[in-house]
DNA sequence: AGCAGGCGCTAACAAATGTTAATGCTTAGC
DNA sequence: GCTAAGCATTAACATTTGTTAGCGCCTGCT
């Protein structure tokens, strides 16, 4: 049931039984959330962290004018809100963008992992430090891209983190964003948000239709994207 | 000599003594950058991370195209590259935006400090889960605030991290960026730069000559800029 | 003293992006 | 079957933002 959890944390070291057992032992109950549910309120303060067992969800903040931001999207085997174990206070909230398969990590138990499994500690603390690197990501993104290659930046990412957990289909993956909540993960108005799709449809790197993307020509679009998965931390070593 | 660190790490939860031997243990040497030098370069792979002790850097990533996006901005007290302890490989660059003078703390002695300190641990991985919340910030900033109450927003943010590490006097703060330099930070070409900055003197908020800002209106700047400084999670409490 | 370069600033114009509105398509609910 | 709502799409127009160029003020260098 954790598999992906498993596949998240084990792309960057070698994962051993005991550490996916306390894993294990560290969940509590599970739950599923519909569409467009809040898993986690703004200004919330949870004893658990959250796993997504399967699904895709997102972090957002909302301004007073009602804008919305998405700083982040989360997939199968990601925590949406590890952070908040030691954060405490929640200070944006966490959506569910398609139907939700979650399951609870208890705080108490995470904090046991820490005073007594260091290397899985570490690998926590990893998972989070790679959040951070695409919030970086997505910073460069949105300062100094063009938005079409911001978009491929996106599709790159998350074909290859989607590719990690095993959620992807050959070249395609699905994609269950309407082009309102894209506008709201690149910041730009849904009509823009139109034009910018538009124009990498026509460059014809991509296939994307019905929720579905399919990357017709991984090189160039890796080109238009200046892709380069190092923040990722994809590469198994000691951590 | 590391006091500035000892504030930065104990705003969020107390610090023992015990706790700050150890962070004096694990660094080794010093050492002084000139403005525009690189403390860190993209693609190292460094065994030691480096602390602030007093000065201000920058993470940053240059596209082919030329263009230069600041991810953050480091302040006395950070530690400008913890991420790397586990990361391993830096995917951007740290530049010195002022005279550094800094401090390094071998890996091998942070990875001790994983092994036996689990509280000590987790407020250095709060350090690093701070610096992602203000990624967020910084997103939504980017996608969805105007350029005013972006650029209102950071020197909130500014003001509240220099104020801990008490590199403040009264309402005022050294900023010795230049405009080119904030145009990269907030994503914006020199010449709008300058008409943002212009744009915020004229509402009288805020003072801004000789790379010194002073804030004439905390309370009408704070609502500009939406500030909400949950995010940098200034609360002390057990963590 | 004289010069070159960095910086803050402005103007004029070009390009990107937002706003408002309208169309047709699909789907959920009645 | 009908209707309302959400969604993708486009057009026309307004606003924001970028580009290129130039000016004046410094500062460091010779």
């Amino acid at each position: 049931m954790l598999e992906s959890l498993y596949l998240n944390l084990g792309q960057h070291d070698a994962l051993s039984d005991a550490e996916k057992a306390l894993l294990a032992g560290a969940m509590t109950f599970e739950r599923h959330f519909a569409t467009g549910q809040d898993i986690v309120a703004s200004g919330a303060r949870p004893t658990y962290s959250t796993l997504i067992l399967d699904g895709l969800a997102a972090r957002y903040k909302v301004l007073e004018n009602g804008g919305r931001q998405f700083t982040s999207l989360q997939v199968s085997g990601d925590f949406v809100d590890l952070h908040a174990f030691l954060l405490k206070t929640m200070d944006h909230g966490i959506v569910a963008l398609s139907p939700c398969h979650v399951m609870f990590a208890d705080h108490s138990r995470l904090r046991a992992i820490t005073e007594q499994a260091p290397h899985l500690t570490r690998l926590l603390w990893l998972d989070t430090l790679v959040d951070g690197a695409i919030h970086r990501e997505w910073i460069v993104a949105m300062g100094r891209r063009s938005k079409t290659s911001h978009l491929a930046h996106l599709v790159c990412e998350l074909f290859v983190r989607l590719q990690v957990v095993q959620r992807t289909s050959g070249m395609s993956f699905h994609l269950p964003l309407s082009q309102v909540e894209l506008a709201d993960v690149l910041g730009l108005s849904v009509v823009h948000m139109n034009r910018v799709i538009g124009a990498l449809r026509k460059v014809g790197v991509v296939n994307w239709a019905n929720h579905t993307v399919t990357i017709l020509d991984w090189h160039r679009l890796q080109e238009i994207a200046e892709f380069d998965p190092t923040y990722l931390s994809m590469m198994r070593e000691p951590r």
